[in-house]
DNA sequence: TTACAAAGTTAAGCACACCTAAAATAATTA
DNA sequence: TAATTATTTTAGGTGTGCTTAACTTTGTAA
């Protein structure tokens, strides 16, 4: 079992890994992780030695299909929690993100196997990112597109938003922008690049910004894994 | 706020206080947390340099207002842990106190008032160990004694069982002796010191261990807090 | 194609929390 | 009380994960 800061470099790694899976450079982890080049560097040498990484000096770093099993369990660990301490324990998102960054690297397989079982095996976290099964499986997710890019006129669903600003959950909450709702896009504005959609009969103006930062789908998704 | 080793020693330290309040040795601490007498020295002139225990070399230590505070916070979060794995997420016996050895030192005190909250301000952990609240107040015990020096005849409510064995808490729940019931003692045998109660007209034979390790009293108590 | 800036690595050192072995102190017994 | 034994502390050392500073490699612009 990898130590804590072991198992944050493999996250790391794997969140950040890139579409064209050219490996990534151990600044852009350093940088991540906000810790020195240096340290990176040298936990990649250990990652490497025991087999959870490719390491090239100078050149990079990928995952191994061992290390990318740790990562991805990790990452269910993380979302799980997340949803829990969102639905059940009702913590703010603020408070979420943090507590899960803790709770991921000392939960039992046995623990997380629970509340997994508690919440009925849930296929999305809070924020839409999808969540590995037991087996590390990820659900299908169908293909989306930023709110900002969407066709006037036309119905989507919600289906994720950017999980990196608790500003934007709250603001997201307030509005009553929910995961999986239906929208229409009633107009987007040239001036300012904002849209303009339809919720439930309530129009609502979204900045680019905020519309960036949603990502929605024409088909809708099936929530639950049984 | 101390790391997870100084929170586990102040820990160690409250729950190793004895009844006559002389202080504890630095040995007791070590064999407590199964560690060297040599680290135990050490750490105890760290918190005595901030202030969380009163330490002479030779003498012995004992914790100070400030680190009793602390120790029953980390108590307070244990207490809850376990009842909240417990009974909210079905953890057995043998889990439930390794899991909650981990997450009483990761909880934010926002995490913690969240599940005291989701458990109605509980006053007694699954052992019958008083929870402290948040502002560290132990609820009032019942004076309590073993089943084994009961008197033949009489009714008692069942309080607290000896928390060290997982072994244990499996048999009473195996037979149904759960805490807080009303049982009456029928008989002691003299050839083994066996305790014989009757659980709702079912008659139970108690070994002289199992009966030395449950705690009863002759008046029910008050659990919930409000 | 070279030369130099940017990116990345190695070296040396620190804090933490532990260890074993040796030294110091306290307690016990002759 | 002195000697012996037991307890406790100090000294010196280890592994992990970080730091800054110095060095090496790589890629780019002249």
């Amino acid at each position: 079992m990898p130590s804590i800061s072991k198992e944050n470099y493999l996250k790391a790694i794997f969140i950040g890994n890139r579409a064209d899976k050219k490996p990534l450079t151990t600044t852009e982890i350093a940088s991540r992780l906000e810790i020195s080049n240096a340290a990176t560097s040298e936990m990649a040498r250990k990652l490497a030695d025991s087999g959870l990484i490719k390491y090239e000096k100078y050149k990079g770093l990928r995952l191994t299909k061992k290390g990318e099993r740790i990562a991805v369990n990790v990452i269910r660990r993380h979302r799980l929690w997340e949803l829990f301490l969102l639905k059940v324990l009702k913590l703010n998102w603020a408070e979420v993100h943090d507590e899960a960054e803790k709770l991921e690297h000392i939960s039992s397989e046995k623990l997380i196997d629970k509340i997994d079982e508690f919440l009925n095996y849930p296929k999305f976290d809070p924020h839409g990112e999808p969540i590995p099964d037991k087996n590390g499986e990820l659900p299908n997710l169908p293909k989306t597109i930023k709110l900002s890019e969407t066709e006037i006129g036309k119905e989507y669903f919600v289906i994720k938003v950017d999980d990196s600003s608790n500003e934007l959950m709250n603001y997201l909450t307030k509005i009553g922008l929910k995961l999986y709702e239906k929208i229409k896009v009633a107009d987007k504005l040239k001036f300012d690049n904002s849209v303009i959609i339809m919720l439930k009969s309530k129009q609502i103006n979204l900045s680019k910004k905020v519309a960036e930062s949603i990502f929605v789908s024409e088909s809708s998704i099936n929530l639950s894994r049984n």
